[in-house]
DNA sequence: CGATCATCTGAACGATGTCAAGATAATCTT
DNA sequence: AAGATTATCTTGACATCGTTCAGATGATCG
């Protein structure tokens, strides 16, 4: 039974409970629902029958469905900086360690279009970024050390941050805007979806240098 | 009573029917909602009560809540298309219309932020680009058009393409991430939210350029 | 072994999306 | 102008959802 590999591994402090580890079942359930229902199947009731349980148990666990909610997306903003972070790594030098953060961000996003979605709702909702986008290890940092690399100046933190947060809105554009079937057949003549995206990435720099050269003339 | 001034001026082909113009009446009704409630409040009895009316009615003028959602939507494409092409006429030349455009984009999005998420969300669900966006007169026919007064070739297709859906991705992405409150502090320094958000915009052609440059040297 | 406590179940409540059957009023036909 | 037709709206019902509460169940600790 599952119950025994959870209760198993979950010697962290001290809850091999009932079930073994409904929390965790939960949020396990609950991806495993987002990827095969889609959001809209996504329910607190759902969710708990798929882990075997009456739909009032959660509630020992997760105070809201939003609590559990934010949960699930808390495992994918996690996800989300180990991509980041490997992609970064496998970078040559600081230009593509930067521009293949970009890429990983966009990629995990459209693997998991609606663990995604469910990541940026959550986040909308608490009206504040994702705590675990902010922490060092993942986006966030990454992001900041990889800019540092590049040359942007580490005591000028108004830049720092402003090229930070931009970079971050060019990732979540390209990963909401990439999805669209009407750019199928561009994904097509370009050589499949990868080179879409760091086509679309790359331009959102290039375009404006090339508006300001013209200008600048 | 409000039936009579809607039954007035909807002469428009012959539907004045019993309540006057319901589909018009809950578009509006579910614009009122979603200002007042939030996309929480936005249920399918809810217009239906704002609007006076069972909760059965709209179903004879929408096949679903989805179709009813789409339509409130719907309106909001337009609005934003009208806003963009305002901002660009007051531009004094192409590339202010180019930028200006991004700017009302993003105020718009933060001016209703419910309306736009569901803009979104219904783009999204259709896995299609919202139909009103795609018109020669709104959105991707104005950054279209902005992008060859500026000096992309119309004739090179995929460029003028690619430009085009980078374009929107940046406002995208600075539209959803302009309202994080951690960010806050920053845009009080900065003098304001539109100023953040213009530099956010500049800086996603800025900051590409910079690390291009430093790169080439 | 017994008490205590966290965990889970069962049943219930209000609200939601949706549908079928019937009432009502506008439109069309003659 | 009267009857038939069609579109519109209401009523009532169903399944599902989020949530709560009283009680059952099992683990933990004295």
């Amino acid at each position: 039974m599952a119950h025994a590999d959870l209760t198993r591994d979950v010697a962290h402090d001290g809850r091999p409970y009932h079930h073994g580890d409904l929390s965790r079942a939960l949020v396990q359930a609950g991806r495993r629902i987002l990827e095969k229902e889609g959001p809209a199947g996504l329910s607190l009731r759902a969710v708990a029958r798929e882990a075997g349980v009456s739909p009032a148990a959660p509630y020992h666990h997760f105070k809201d469905k939003c609590d559990l909610m934010a949960a699930v997306a808390s495992e994918g903003w996690q996800e989300l900086g180990v991509a980041v972070a490997e992609a970064r790594a496998k970078a040559s030098d600081a230009r593509h360690g930067l521009s293949e953060i970009g890429v990983a961000y966009v990629i995990f996003a459209r693997k998991n279009p609606a663990l995604y979605r469910l990541m940026y709702d959550t986040a909308c909702d608490s009206e504040d970024m994702p705590k675990h986008a902010k922490e060092e290890s993942s986006g966030w940092g990454q992001v900041r050390a990889a800019l540092i690399e590049v040359g942007v100046d580490p005591e000028n933190d108004h830049e720092l941050k402003l090229a930070t947060i931009a970079s971050w809105c060019a990732a979540h554009g390209v990963a909401e805007m990439a999805g669209f079937k009407d750019f199928e057949e561009l994904k097509a003549e370009m050589g499949g979806e990868e080179a879409f995206i760091r086509a679309l990435l790359d331009h959102l720099g290039i375009y404006a240098r090339h508006v300001r050269t013209r200008h600048a003339a």
